[in-house]
DNA sequence: TGCAAAATAGCACGATCGTTCTTTTTTGAC
DNA sequence: GTCAAAAAAGAACGATCGTGCTATTTTGCA
């Protein structure tokens, strides 16, 4: 399935089979690297292995190999989307402690990240409308890795309801709702418009937003 | 520069210069409406015309002399999609009036048609995540063509604002960001993620955006 | 240092792309 | 009905696409 997290089959104990890092797979994480930066400024339905091969300096049919098809390669970009998105996002705010300021931690985290996508470009959001009529393992990969972020924004928001953070008639899946629109105007405008101060939009929506669900200042 | 408005070089007054419909023009029409309905899907990039001609049941050839060349194509999608758009969402909208209903009737109908298009695709959307890195001829286009509806709602905000229906101090372009958010997450969560009762989280969420600017129930 | 295995390159394929030319068909005013 | 103009078709172009197959090079353990 995944070539990335080999399933060991031998339980071979010798200290000599130790965890080497084969050159192919150093060169496949630089193309996973090359390629996601190639896919969140054209998209992944841009995103050709000729082309990709050339940043490389590469044979086509060397990148080629490393993934079989050109769905496992996007499939591969998406993972390792998802992966940063997670180590810069998700995890840092764990570490605020639970309830309001975790949420409000995820939100400026999210939205740091949407800033600087501002000139990258956002994988979930340009994905979301290229394969939105695309079924396939693609839109899959894609649908999961979203509904597992978003699903963690909706449980900041009931945490931070059970720890009296907010009024206790919130509806979490409402302000979930409402945050991520803030979001993608965020992207929409500053990314796509340049329209001016739309930061200020953002942040200042989500302030309205925790006032009116009963944070307290 | 642009085929379909062509400036008439003379001054021929004859009443037999009467505006005639050539076979042309109604097969152009006719073309546009197909690849209308093959970008809304597939997006204005997958558009090929090859595709084209193929449910048109014409050549390649005779496609494309009606454009000249894919990007002339691309823009007419677009102002076929701005003049629907304008069609069903702002010219009803501008029977009501003034004020506050006339603000809740762009948003109504704005959604009603971001519902239909959770089906059949929204161009300013799939549009704005394809052409966001691509500057051009066909992302001007595009742009314009959002500002243009964009900054309508924010002149409706304004004329509440006006006429009291609306606190005094209402940010009009903060109320505008925060309405775009919600069209966004509604099309987003609705077509891509296929989101249950996201038409009513963004019913709700524009009620709730509509108290806090101090309109009254 | 040898040698199998892994990694990469090279080449070719059929398909599709936008576009250009030339030829044929169709149209519509006289 | 004639005939020039308009519309459409046909064929071919160079480019690029993803992918398969076969060499060649590189790697890393023995």
């Amino acid at each position: 399935m995944n070539p990335n997290t080999p399933i060991p089959l031998d339980t071979d104990q010798s200290a000599a089979r130790q965890r080497v890092v084969h050159k192919g797979q150093q060169t496949k994480t630089a193309i996973v690297d090359a390629a996601l930066g190639l896919a969140t400024q054209i998209g992944l339905e841009g995103l050709s292995i000729g082309a990709l091969a050339e940043v490389m300096q590469m044979s086509k049919s060397g990148v080629f190999a490393h993934f079989g098809s050109r769905e496992e390669l996007q499939i591969s970009v998406i993972r390792e989307y998802h992966q940063r998105f997670e180590a810069e996002v998700f995890e840092p705010a764990m570490r605020s402690p639970r309830g309001l300021p975790r949420l409000k931690a995820l939100f400026a985290n999210w939205m740091q990240r949407t800033s600087a996508e501002i000139d990258s470009g956002c994988l979930y959001i340009s994905g979301a409308a290229e394969f939105d009529d695309r079924p396939g393992p693609v839109r899959d990969a894609l649908a999961s890795s979203v509904k597992t972020w978003l699903s963690a924004v909706h449980r900041a928001v009931l945490k931070a309801k059970e720890e009296q953070h907010l009024s206790t008639d919130t509806d979490a899946s409402q302000m979930s709702f409402e945050i991520h629109g803030l979001i993608l105007a965020l992207h929409y405008e500053a990314r796509f418009l340049k329209t001016a101060k739309s930061l200020h939009r953002a942040t200042h929506g989500f302030e309205q937003i925790l006032l009116r669900y009963g944070a307290k200042p």
